[in-house]
DNA sequence: ACCTGAACACCGTTCAAGT
DNA sequence: ACCTGAACACCGTTCAAGT
């Protein structure tokens, strides 16, 4: 919540600055969210963002964090020795946090891409396959495989439930049966299950 | 190659844009392919690329369909019932195509999100898949698995070379040894592999 | 079939200066 | 510690008109 001085002027905090970002993007999505609207939005000029961020790129990764950082698995927790259902777990929550405020897939693969934060991302999914027993470069490996999916597969949906939003107002067609949005959970719980698959018989067979 | 008219005036064909686009990327990037400097090298007005594509990201479409169409499997043909080699040749193929050019899997990565063209590299996995047996909806989601996987690790390596090529001139310290990019080959494999092995499982146990 | 010219409505970023 | 004002150097896209 921004504070204002004793002269009435509103003085913005850099959690500030990001929480605004977090809402243009929610509501408007990412092309909206440009420094000047964004500036905009908290009543200064564009240039004072520039004494909270050194540019762009470095307001969006500070945004991505925020995102990641929202991702709280569901459901009991798995017991301490079963790597499977830890990485499961680990992995629909992350899933869940993408796909919590629109555009959220975009914004963590382009933060991801350019090496800026978004390392908890994988640092999650490592500290999940823990007690799965495997080698540092397997499970560092199996993470990044990981993660590739995981955001590739939320971007991927949250374009298509864009386009079919346009589409419900031009289309007007639509038979629920056949909506590809609404069988994706499944087809990414299969997409983990072919990876855990893939893992379980790394330990067999090491 | 552009033609010109009886009076002189070089007039471009769609294929001629492209053409001069991936050239763009190739020397200069992602960054600096702008409808305005594509036009310049072209020696035509901004607006005249209008005439071959209807906006830029369709002009990137087409960008990508060329860069995936240049994926070629190396080394023997796989025999046509062995589709572990299949797939792996053809993951291997496209992996090197993204990278064939600076900022490929970049520019592959945001027109297969925003659902135009791209689809070349689905289905020639899906077709690499064909011979295992799997049914449709295993196959198109292991196929969808592994775009993920190739375009997320081709892009994310694509930009730490590009950190490493700038970090190269600032630190001035790079032992060979502990190269990130250098070992990134055998991740790829192992990445495929571990795909390769989970869907080995689905067909052991379905 | 392909292009020009001019305009519209924007961008991110810098920097000296202010409180 | 946080912001203003003004400027710089760009963008993608449209559209009437030209050959």
């Amino acid at each position: 919540m921004p504070r204002s001085d004793s002269s009435g002027h509103v003085r913005n905090s850099r959690d500030d600055v990001v929480a605004a970002a977090l809402e243009i993007l929610d509501r408007q999505g990412l092309p909206d969210l440009t420094m000047r609207h964004l500036a905009a939005t908290l009543e200064v000029a564009p240039s004072a963002l520039y004494w909270h961020f050194p540019n762009k790129q470095s307001l969006l990764a500070a945004v991505s964090d925020r995102i990641i950082a929202g991702a709280r698995p569901a459901g009991p927790r798995a017991r301490a020795d079963d790597w499977r259902a830890a990485v499961r777990a680990e992995a629909g929550a992350l899933h869940d946090a993408l796909l919590a405020y629109k555009d959220g897939a975009e914004v963590v693969s382009s933060t991801l891409a350019l090496g800026l934060g978004a390392e908890a991302l994988q640092d999650r999914l490592v500290a999940a396959l823990g007690s799965g027993g495997f080698d540092e470069r397997t499970t560092s490996l199996a993470a990044e495989t990981m993660v590739h999916f995981i955001v590739g597969h939320a971007f991927h949906r949250q374009q298509r439930i864009q386009a079919d939003t346009l589409g419900a107002v031009a289309g007007a067609h639509s038979v629920d049966n056949e909506n590809p949005v609404a069988r994706e959970p499944q087809a990414f719980d299969l997409g983990i299950t072919l990876l855990v698959a893939g893992l379980d018989a790394q330990v067999r067979r090491p």
